[in-house]
DNA sequence: ATAAATTTTTAGCCCAGGCTAAAAATTTAT
DNA sequence: ATAAATTTTTAGCCTGGGCTAAAAATTTAT
């Protein structure tokens, strides 16, 4: 029987609660689908009877093999339609969640690997998350990490976020930071941890270290 | 208050039944939403409450100025989904209308109106069906009528199709009958009532009463 | 070991939107 | 005018997925 969209969220839910080394327990699985402990332990018993989900009580919920599957086709169908969102149909990068949070819900396969297509398999979303592919394969991102973590003199291209709300970023649009921009770490101040980052000649960005701790980089050999 | 999507097909439904001058009773309604008429009655209780249907027992039901309103973004929404889906992702214009069924719930004017504008706004659909634009206005095909009244010697072009299941459709396109495609209506065949059309040079194909009867033509004055 | 705090589950309710079966209303036919 | 057929509504029930408030289970702290 299919799955309800209801199903989906939880499901994607303790799937991105697992990959975020958190532990699925009732509470964070109630704040996460926003809805009460009740409803929660509700529909975990159902996806218990369908085998999508293993529960013990006070440990937490993990997905079965089967569970895990139908998740990341969740994933991919909701970077697949950021993209769309983004590329095609021009909006910001913080505007696609909700409405991709709804499309992710219709169609299968078919419909899903034509959209991959007609993007060109894209390997990331506008937020530079990895977009799994057909297999449910995720080529992670290698050697990411957080710009806080960076050394003067780095040279590093932006490569995604760690917080993709609405707050933040449009605060990185108004830094002028964007995917696949270069820079270099010109220095760390230590009066209140900030950053002075290079695009090259003249342009100094000053970032917060709030900001760089949410800012996902690669280091660039050259 | 939103409406739901169930909300939504029952206005899109009564709204296509009033437009087929047929009268959107309680019976009519039940067949055209799949649902019991028991359930329908309910249903339509709730809407005129919301002010989007006027309804008479016996006489059927009507949609107030804002019902139709929502009916007609919902015929909007559908058939651009309808020409992304066969233009952008390649779909069989056979295949394309259960998605679009699920899509036209999907997010507000925003959306449509920057997929209508990705797609060049696009007039009509990929059956021939005219395309509402953001105020609501269908500019329907002037002068259409079925290939089956046409007479021998006319010469026009296929604009549409009455029957868009997707038996007939599949039909259509092994006759190799595309809409945009001109033809002169070589004779009428008195045994079955089929009738030959011409492309052109040697290309005749024969085309039975009950196709010709489903298929939308515009009079070509060349 | 026991008390306090936390987490989970139960019980009972709500709403949307279906359903069936039977009753009521209306229309059509005789 | 009355009977027959049809259409519509009611009544009562079901499922999915929520909710609250209270009870039970478990963990943590003393």
């Amino acid at each position: 029987m299919p799955l309800t969209s209801s199903q989906e969220n939880y499901l994607k839910a303790i799937y991105k609660l697992e990959v975020g080394e958190g532990i699925a327990t009732n509470q964070a699985l109630s704040a996460s689908v926003e809805a009460t402990p009740a409803s929660v332990t509700n529909m975990l018993r159902k996806l218990m009877e369908e085998g999508l989900v293993k529960y013990e009580a006070y440990q937490g919920a993990m997905l079965t093999k089967s569970g895990r599957n139908e998740a990341v086709k969740l994933v991919r169908k909701h970077r697949l339609w950021e993209v769309f969102l983004v590329k095609k149909l021009h909006y910001d990068w913080d505007a696609v969640h909700a409405l991709a949070e709804d499309l992710e819900h219709i169609g299968g396969a078919e419909l899903i690997n034509r959209l991959d297509a007609f993007l060109d398999h894209p390997k990331y979303d506008p937020h530079g998350d990895p977009i799994p592919n057909e297999q449910g394969e995720i080529r992670a991102r290698q050697h990411a990490f957080a710009a806080s973590e960076a050394s003067v003199g780095t040279k590093f291209v932006v490569c995604g976020v760690r917080d993709s709300s609405s707050l933040f970023l449009r605060h990185l649009d108004k830094l002028n930071i964007r995917l696949g921009k270069n820079y270099e770490l010109i220095e760390c101040l230590e009066f209140d941890r900030s950053a002075v980052w290079s695009e090259g000649a003249d342009s100094y960005t000053n970032v917060s270290s709030e900001v760089a701790i949410n800012v996902l980089i690669q280091i660039t050999h050259e």
